[in-house]
DNA sequence: GGTAACCGGACCGTGTCAGTCCTGATTGAG
DNA sequence: CTCAATCAGGACTGACACGGTCCGGTTACC
């Protein structure tokens, strides 16, 4: 259903959340701020920091910040960060592989305007577009409050609950 | 990686296809000169009459046409008869359903704008944007010949030869 | 009536994804 | 100096959607 997956959602929350404050946050407190389980967290803050969205700080009192500000992250950037570069088909950019019988494909490379226009739509966005965007102020959470370290075995009351 | 399924590739394949010639075409014909089994073609055009972009005509000189001319079939009509409606994340449009935790969501309904984007971006498009372009004469299929029927077990030589 | 084609399902193997866990490496605090 | 907190990176597993196939039934031409 041209879906995107959950980690990238996860991702957006993730930044956005992390924009509030100016000090490193830790996984844990995220995770406790936004009610995504920890370990899914963490895995959603490396893949974010490998693809240099946001640095990190190891060691004790380490954690993670914004590497740039919302408004300068495309929203097309984090989904290339989560579930890779942006290819509807696998026959678009000069990717000849993948399509076996392409010699009696008629639309050989022509997913290629369709893609672009994606693209450049998902560029046009930006992360603090979707965060200024009219938001009910009961969702919203307060800049400084909830900063405080959270121990790492804190009750998050979300184990199995759900499902 | 934002991937459309191959069905839907295949649709595009096919509905570019059925465009050469007027008459009606069988799925073992159109199997044979695209490359793609017939079952999956059957199956393809089955979903593509469901969504009444192709017409049937049932009973024995049977086949299928175009509802429409290629120019009046966007892209993102066929994506969303084959892969269903585009829905980037669970929670746009009015559905409120499947996030279990959006109560702390702080991005809740704010994918709208993206989805809202991309199905601009894809209703922009034409099938006929997309076999306009440049395509080698090598790929073109001659519009009149390769209409002959061909019996059910002709052989096709795509079963076990690409992997 | 026979035959050729579509129709609407059910069916199953496979691959990807979400989610979890474990073992290091690093750095600040005590 | 020692320890604890935290990130880094990978392996692992179950769930689930998808691609692909097949079957009985129906319709219309010959
Ligand atoms: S889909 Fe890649 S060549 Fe047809
Ligand atoms: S993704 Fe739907 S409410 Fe957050």
């Amino acid at each position: 259903m041209l879906r995107l997956s959950k980690l990238t959602d996860y991702a957006v929350v993730v930044l956005v959340r992390l924009d509030a404050g100016t000090q490193v946050q830790t996984s844990p407190c995220i995770a406790a701020t936004t009610g995504i389980p920890e370990p899914t967290v963490a895995k959603v803050l490396k893949s974010l920091s490998a693809a240099a969205l946001v640095t990190s700080q190891r060691g004790a009192r380490g954690g993670y910040r914004l590497a740039r500000p919302l408004e300068d992250i495309p929203v097309g950037e984090v989904i290339a960060a989560m579930d890779g570069p942006i290819t509807l088909a696998a026959c678009v950019d000069g990717s000849v592989t993948e399509c076996e019988s392409l010699a009696l494909c008629p639309v050989r490379g022509r997913w290629d305007p369709v893609n672009e226009a994606i693209q450049r739509a998902l560029s046009a966005i930006s992360l603090a577009d979707m965060r200024e965007a009219a938001i009910p102020a009961v969702f919203r959470v307060p800049p400084d409050a909830d900063l405080v370290r959270v121990p790492r075995n804190a009750e998050l009351g979300h184990s199995n609950a759900s499902r």
